[in-house]
DNA sequence: CTCAATGCAAACTATTTGCATTCGA
DNA sequence: TCGAATGCAAATAGTTTGCATTGAG
């Protein structure tokens, strides 16, 4: 079931509506790899529908996470970022402090090792965050020569 | 050398002042293993130092962090926190999403897998987050029954 | 028709900053 | 003495909300 029948189906089970403004910012959201903020969706989508609000476009991001088929990210620079979510396994990141590149990484040890510190401390994990920040090849390059 | 040194010795390398609002925080600080927000924080110096100011509890805790004896967290509910750190070993955080409780764990394999990530998409890595959120086992008794 | 969604502006919250005054070295 | 630190208040920035209006079902 793609994204887009996710968003429908959640829409109809809880009696909301389907607007074209969500139409909208849902291909866009969906149309490109990048972890958008707020602010990044909102100036995109000016472009080509100016009457589209920052409030709508913040309030529809939410409404992707809630419905899963977003995540909500924070990489610590007091921006909330959105990420599309499909079926694939679970990612984490790994975030240039010097040109903002992201990558995403999948590493099933690690997971595994999660679960164990958490059976040992009794906790039920719902969710984690684990992102590694520092240099990508290119700026490790420019700056330590 | 304990942080109250490391602290003195940074302060006099930069050519700042040791005055005693700065020690009355830093000893209210050390003496208690929480994880401070600024508001804790303030708070709790309030009682006993009433004159000390919200901007000089937030200005410190960030020097504290910039000398490398208190490190800056964030867990995801809009405050900023702050932890003591000695020479032990790095550790990460378990979070009850219920009552707040913050356990730290050790993981030396997850840090290996962490570098072999890195150097796989060729990262150079400064630091990183890793929080695993969920119920502890007190909470997910009462929750879930 | 009814009630959810929108768009705007205003409110909110944690954080940061400007500045006159204080105080440590 | 002199510049860093303080304390207050105001500014900032991202996010959230109130409300009159619009529009989907």
């Amino acid at each position: 079931m793609d994204q887009v029948t996710i968003f429908n189906e959640y829409v109809r089970r809880k009696g909301l509506k389907n607007t074209s403004q969500r139409m909208t910012i849902l291909e866009t959201f969906l149309g490109s790899k990048l972890h958008f903020s707020t602010e990044d969706l909102y100036f995109r989508l000016r472009k080509n529908h100016p009457k589209i609000g920052y409030a709508t476009v913040h309030r529809t991001l939410k409404l992707f996470a809630e419905c899963g088929i977003a995540r909500e990210l924070d990489f610590g620079d007091g921006q909330a970022r959105f990420e599309a979510l499909n079926a694939d396994q679970h990612h984490d990141h790994l975030v240039c402090t010097n040109c903002g590149l992201i990558v995403e990484f999948i590493e099933p040890k690690i997971e595994e090792l999660q679960e164990q510190v958490a059976a040992q401390y009794d906790f039920k994990i719902e969710r984690h965050r684990h992102e590694l920040y520092g240099l990508c090849s290119k700026c490790a390059k420019l700056i330590d020569g």
